[in-house]
RNA sequence: GGGCGCAUAGCUCAGUUGGUUAGAGCGCGUCUCUGAUAAGGACGAGGUCCCUGGUUCGAGUCCAGGUGUGCCCA
């Protein structure tokens, strides 16, 4: 027997006795018990930062993250879910800064880094409570105990092992890069930090005159330099043209002096042109053998430098088409420089402050020393324009100062020469969506530069590289092993604090470790290894566990994850990290901006859990384009749609279920005749194979959202048509096989679905599965093989005649309404038309729930369709347009005119020819569309070639029985107000006119039956208890009385 | 500035290999139904399928250019 359950659950609550249940059974775990012996399905998890409370990205995440293991540990699979926690990083210096009221590195290291380092390790798992809690709210299986932390000493010890396969491989390399850089942090960014923060500001745009080694009679030639930075005019060290401007010396009236610039610059620079006269022309290339004067002092000497160099780059959008080259402040600077030999000079300390390299500036912030610098210019006669320009400026994402973008001295993995093979290994990823892969992450790979993986930071793991005091040479430690022997100390921590402390000594060299940290998404990239601490244990694990099956993460992650594992399971094990990946999208706010707790524009994740409830939210997100990487704009009502339309009438066909199978005690183990199944058990379990495979088939290729699709419309199926065509079969009172297989059919589906459902919406599943099992089975859905359909079972003629059908009642209804005439109204016949023979079949075996559907005495089926309509063909354009070509059009216009008598021959079978350009054409009936218009006048409906006219005329008899039926519905609704149970009897009591008595009692057996009244008595008054209705336009007073 | 998405009804989204009358749900309006009730059904209003050009007998769909928007990068 089952569990009574009420059709008015409160999904919330049902979910944590779910939590509950699963937790005192402990399922999970048993579920992975359940498949220790079987293949390993590997999933990786993508460590978060946790330094904030979960996210709607986050919950998203975790439920793309559980649905694919739990489909997978249901198709028989061993599934571990080790929950991963990135430990290190900015975020979480920049909060424990906060926390101690530390501005900047020169506090923390004033500080102690000890005391900085151990205050991030106390707070890095502020969080975790939070996000166990939400995640588990969720239903999200994932290992807590078993976790990896990326600050924990064997994954660090696993880092170092990395680095070290890098450095043996000769891919690391120390270099200077222009990288954006802040000051405030004194540390330089990587590129994905970079640029989340541009604001529009105003900076000094000057020109200077740079005295060339050329002369024009006598004259020298001032060449002219635009920029915007002219604090980097200390530095510089060369010129720039590009080699296909045209440039032009021209003579200044004014100053009488000689100015070179690109020609197409000169209207800028001059208004009008009597205000200059060209002297002469060059191409860049022309130029490019010239050299200048130093424009500072500091730097007169550098080797190569002061000359012209030419390069690509160089545009006349703006400034005067010769570029300024300051090789430690800028890209192209740096790149063009190094190719002459030039080598960079860096008057900036730390802070971006001048040093005494530079003694007029000395201890000015660089930016600050731009009036200085140009009002030098300005005395020494070099100054020859001078305005401001408003452009956007990248800045700082945690200290929104400005990023000075700079040379800086970094450690680099190289990954330039392994770009093909990278593109090679992401051939065989699976991306979900497949243009992620191939367009956006392929892209990248194909242009992937080198890695800068070093930070000026404090938290994280560390360069593992001790360097000679001298400078001579570099001793890479690859393991904790090889420290002790070179140190004789072995250290339990590996953080910045303890490992700077640890120097040694070889061949009578120092050595000190390298004072940079590693990014930390070297870290992520590197947990397949780290997580099991890889080589140092866990060998057979490792190699077993490795590449995953699956991963998922966000769009985001395109250069961050799905990156640094690329690039670093390719250099070492020539092979991707991963094989199916599942991207999603961002979550946005309902107004299509950004989430942002100062806005308040989104609802707070627990108040939509403990209102609809996980599964309603996770098939929300589910259901949406989110799956498939675009942006889903958040929408409250969205999740409330899910739980209406798909959760609540699930549950109360479930719920519809068990009250009947409660009354009638009927149970599983009874045996079915499945010889002889009525055609709605039939259809439905069909539609239920078709489900399955479906729904197999969307998850085998991580089409979330296509795998959610198909129970919209089975659901509709089983609650719309199913359940309500066959609700006769549960009520009626004799308990025989018909009963019986109406039972076992629905009990089949609802077991089933809660099946296929149970990786999606785990909890309604769950609730399910736990009332309708029997002993004999798992104890759990999620301990339960998924079924992957029977093709065996399908019908699909079936399916589609119940479609027809579907589709006859459909339009019978509308006319049904369209001539006001109510349901119940019994109606003595309906004609359904349609020439075609197959139709006609199919609607002849299920001519009963026709009638019964429609309340409708007779269905009467024929072919005769000229009585009801007249028609209007057009071209079947599919057909006749690869046929015809251009001359369609013509051809259209004679269809449109084809008489009824043609149109009638061609619905026969015969063609008919017309005329075109002088070509006679076939035509049959697959080359028209044929459109029936109902005539007008009689109550008749059409649909492609399906045809459905109702008689509408009424005798006594149908008006009594339908008073009869009016009678019927006004008790069940006084018995529903009450709230009777449904099998409590009743004695009727009433009180009309003679045609509602006639009708009463002509079908007082009928009348008894449906409101299962032991009595059913005319009295003359009913008193106050009574209630007086309208029964088609006649008073009746009905009263009702339980027994 | 570059790469990659997205743009269809008031809102959220479908829309197959191009086929001429573009759909669903929600919301709105009118009506209906009442033992599926946190419902169900019917009908209606509501569209420049972002714009411009092209290919084609035919374009929401394919191509080119643009606009808006988002992610990533510079």
């Amino acid at each position: 027997m089952f569990n009574v359950v009420s059709n008015k659950t409160n999904f919330p609550h049902m979910e944590k006795e779910i939590l509950q249940l699963w937790e005192k059974e402990d399922i999970f775990k048993k579920s992975l018990e359940n498949r220790r012996e079987s293949r390993e399905y590997v999933f990786y998890d993508g460590p978060p930062f946790a330094t904030g409370l979960p996210h709607y990205g986050h919950l998203l995440a975790g439920t793309i993250k559980d649905i694919v293991p739990r489909y997978h540990t249901m198709r028989g699979h061993y599934v571990e879910r080790r929950f991963g926690w990135d430990c290190h990083g900015l975020p979480i210096e920049a909060l424990a800064q906060e926390s101690l009221g530390l501005a900047g590195p020169a506090a923390i290291q004033e500080t102690g880094i000890d005391i900085f380092n151990e205050k991030c390790r106390s707070m890095v798992l502020t969080y975790v409570e939070e996000w166990k809690k939400t995640i588990t709210r969720m239903g999200r299986w994932v290992d807590f105990d078993d976790d990896y932390k990326t600050m924990d000493v064997n994954f660090m010890e696993t880092i170092w092992w990395v680095f070290k396969q890098l450095w043996d491989q000769g891919r690391v390399y120390k270099a200077h890069r222009i990288m954006p850089y802040s000051w405030k942090l004194t540390t330089p960014l990587s590129n994905f930090e970079a640029g989340n923060n541009y604001k529009e500001i105003q900076d000094p745009a000057i020109t200077v005159r740079i005295r060339t080694s050329e002369h024009v009679d006598g004259d020298p030639i001032y060449a002219l330099a635009w920029t915007t930075t002219p604090w980097t005019l200390p530095g510089n060290l060369a010129l720039c043209v590009g080699p296909h401007i045209d440039y032009v010396t021209v003579r200044d009236k004014r100053s009488r002096d000689l100015y070179l610039l690109a020609k197409a610059r000169l209207e800028q620079y001059y208004k009008k042109s009597q205000e200059y006269e060209i002297v002469a022309h060059y191409k860049g290339n022309e130029i490019s053998t010239w050299t200048y004067d130093a424009l500072f002092p500091y730097f007169a000497d550098q080797p190569h430098a002061f000359c012209f160099l030419m390069d690509d780059f160089v545009s006349t959008d703006e400034g005067t088409g010769i570029v300024h080259l300051a090789p430690a402040y800028g890209e192209d600077d740096y790149r063009v420089c190094r190719e002459a030999k030039i080598d960079i000079v860096d008057p900036l300390n730390e802070e971006c402050q001048f040093t005494d390299v530079t003694p007029e500036y000395a201890g000015q912030f660089c930016k600050d020393a731009d009036k200085a610098i140009i009002k030098r210019l300005k005395r020494e006669g070099k100054l020859v324009h001078q305005s401001t320009i408003n452009h956007s400026y990248p800045f700082c994402e945690r200290t929104d100062t400005p990023l000075i973008y700079r040379a800086i001295n970094a450690w680099y993995v190289r990954v330039e020469d392994l770009r093909d093979l990278l593109v090679e290994n992401n051939e065989s990823i699976h991306w979900v969506p497949d243009y992620v892969g191939d367009k956006r992450f392929g892209n990248w790979l194909r242009d992937a530069k080198d890695w800068n993986i070093s930070r000026n930071r404090y938290w994280g793991s560390c360069i593992p590289v001790w360097v000679a005091q001298d400078g001579s040479d570099m001793i890479c430690v690859g393991s904790i092993s090889e420290l002790e022997e070179l140190s004789s100390v072995r250290p339990t921590d590996l953080h910045k604090h303890i490992l700077d402390q640890i120097t040694f000594e070889k061949d009578g060299k120092v050595y000190q470790r390298t004072p940079e940290v590693l990014d930390c998404w070297f870290e992520s990239g590197s947990m397949p290894y780290a997580q099991v601490h890889y080589p140092f244990e866990n060998k057979e694990r490792f190699e077993r566990h490795f590449p995953a099956d699956f991963i998922a993460e966000g769009l985001d992650q395109t250069r961050g994850w799905f990156y640094t594992l690329m690039v670093l399971s390719t250099a070492l094990f020539k092979c991707s990290a991963f094989q199916n990946v599942v991207v999603n999208g961002l979550v946005l706010a309902e107004d299509g901006r950004k989430m942002s707790k100062r806005l308040k524009n989104y609802p707070d994740p627990t108040h939509v859990l403990d209102t609809y409830g996980a599964d309603a939210l996770r098939l929300y997100m589910i259901y949406s384009p989110i799956v498939k990487a675009e942006d889903l704009c958040f929408s409250e009502e969205g999740v409330k749609h899910a739980l209406r339309h798909l959760l609540i009438p699930w549950w109360n066909a479930y719920s519809f279920f068990v009250t009947y199978a409660c009354i009638d005690k009927w149970s599983p183990s009874k045996d079915v005749d499945k010889s002889c199944t009525h055609l709605l058990d039939r259809w439905i379990l069909s539609s239920l194979e078709r489900l399955t495979t479906d729904v197999v088939s969307a998850m085998d290729e991580y089409g979330l959202q296509s795998a959610v699709r198909p129970f919209i419309r089975f659901i509709e199926d089983l609650t719309n048509w199913y359940i309500r065509r066959s609700r006769r079969r549960f009520w009626k009172s004799a308990n025989d096989e018909d009963k019986n297989q109406a039972y076992a059919t629905l009990y089949e589906v609802l077991l089933r679905l809660s099946k296929i459902a149970a990786p999606f919406v785990p909890f309604i599943s769950e609730a399910i599965y736990q009332n309708l099992r029997m002993k004999n089975m798992p104890d759990s859905v999620h301990l339960c093989d998924f079924p992957i359909g029977d093709q065996d079972r399908r019908e699909p003629e079936l399916e589609h005649q119940m479609e027809t059908v579907i589709s006859v009642v459909s339009m019978g209804r509308q006319l049904r309404t369209d001539h006001n005439l109510k349901v119940r109204q019994p109606l003595k016949g309906v004609h359904i038309v349609s020439h075609v023979d197959q139709k006609i079949e199919h609607l002849d075996e299920l001519k009963t729930v026709i009638s019964d559907e429609l309340n409708i005495r007779e269905v009467w089926l024929n072919q005769c369709e000229i009585q009801l309509a007249t028609f209007q063909a057009k071209p079947n354009f599919k057909e006749l347009g690869p046929r015809l070509g251009p001359s369609v059009k013509k051809a259209a216009q004679q269809i449109q005119a084809l008489d009824r008598s043609v149109l009638e021959r061609i619905l026969q079978g015969q063609s008919v020819s017309i005329s075109l350009d002088d070509k006679m054409i076939e035509l049959t009936e697959k080359d028209l569309v044929i459109e029936r218009i109902p005539l007008e006048g009689l109550a008749v409906a059409s649909d492609g070639d399906l045809m459905v006219a109702l008689e509408t005329e009424l005798t006594p008899e149908l008006i009594r029985e339908g008073l009869a039926r009016e009678f019927v519905n006004k008790v069940q609704q006084m018995r529903k107000k009450e709230d009777l149970e449904v099998v409590q009897r009743i004695n009727v009591f009433y009180s009309a006119d003679n045609p509602v008595v006639e009708a009463v009692e002509s079908h007082r057996d009928y009348i008894q039956t449906e409101t299962l009244a032991a009595d059913l008595a005319f009295i003359e008054k009913i008193d106050a208890e009574g209630v007086t209705w309208d029964l088609n336009g006649h008073t009746c007073s009905i009263k009702i009385q339980p027994v």
